[in-house]
DNA sequence: TTCGTTCCTTGACACCATGTCAAGTTGACA
DNA sequence: TGTCAACTTGACATGGTGTCAAGGAACGAA
């Protein structure tokens, strides 16, 4: 479905993704159109509304990246432990390629339904990856009888959080390599027991 | 200066931070002149800017509650541990109040260069509470060896953020007493050495 | 009483971004 | 030659913020 030019598409999502890494999160259709090269009737032509294209924009920079393939370490993890190092590695991994749109869209999720909707989606995947590694801490019985799985699993994904990783590599200038073993670390201190 | 009618910008706030309260985070400049009863241009003779009515409405609910006397308990502990338990608490009740204001304030950061430097002053603010809290732990010999002050507090600020209390409350579902609990024990976990 | 001031009202309007609509152009392919 | 898809140009509706101009009502002071 949707044909058009897919190259043109492309060419869409390559624009307004170098757009987004230059750090604005006010992007604008016609900012994208221009940097494009297209006419902004064009760009409407292939992504109706913006929160389509920022969508898409994720989607693409995942595809690119293979970040779905990245996980598998953490699932052939032989250990809880390495399985939770594995994870927050390839989360923190994730989210170096994609905060330039996920600043443009979590921007709008107050306003946007279908925006909200997208990334909901993602988090509650995100969660799930959360869930699994708390549930191998648990089978091999590390888990800290603190925190039931669910409480673990609420912890570790909101520690593993995209504003937490703004927060720390863009407001205290953590570069990336320190949130993760800093990152790595909190989670084992709080998740791991006696 | 801006002397209008006091009574009538009290109501005016009171009018924003019930509106606020009850979670919609778009609204719009015509609702609060609605819900105060007066003309929408007089809500712009009090408050010129969307930003200026949410901040002073802020300011507003940290009056009301004396939000900087519940600091001191913190200011007073005698042991670091101490003071670390009480700014936890002071800041996570602060987040109580103050998270409908904060949630519309927040989402107008990217846009809007006067919400946002109210906010980072705020949240400067914030900071340097979590700061004076790691620097009590590191007198008495009670931070963890593997952070400098600077990272702690880095830390610190982050597992307090709004975004987290959010999540954890809104999102999981957390009540606001086991946000604190487990907040406090988080922080200990992870800042407190062997 | 009259004047002036303060607070507020009504109503129009500029601005700006999103998204829509209509009509026309261009190039490829049949 | 005709048709179709991709694109262009330009106008326009919508909805919010913020501005401007003119006027009305209450109040205290001269």
């Amino acid at each position: 479905m949707s044909s058009k030019s897919p190259e043109t598409k492309s060419r869409i999502l390559n624009a307004a993704i170098s757009l987004l890494e230059s750090g604005d999160v006010t992007i604008r259709m016609a900012d994208v159109a221009k940097a494009t090269g297209i006419s902004r009737q064009a760009l409407y032509l292939h992504y109706p509304t913006r929160a389509d294209l920022l969508i898409a924009a994720a989607r693409y920079i995942e595809d690119i990246n293979g970040m779905e393939a990245r996980l598998a370490p953490s699932r052939a993890a032989e250990t809880g432990t390495e399985r939770l190092d594995a994870y927050v590695k390839a989360w923190g991994n994730w989210q170096l390629e994609i905060h330039g749109i996920a600043g443009a869209l979590m921007a709008m999720l107050p306003t946007d339904e279908a925006a909200a909707a997208a990334w909901n989606d993602r988090m509650r995947a995100h969660r799930e990856g959360c869930e699994a590694a708390v549930k191998a801490l648990a089978k091999d019985g590390d888990l800290t009888p603190d925190y039931s799985v669910r409480q673990a699993t609420d912890i570790l994904w909101t520690l593993l959080s995209v504003r937490n990783w703004e927060q720390l590599t863009q407001q205290c200038g953590w570069s990336h390599k320190r949130y993760l073993s800093t990152t790595r670390d909190m989670a084992r201190k709080i998740l791991i027991g006696p």
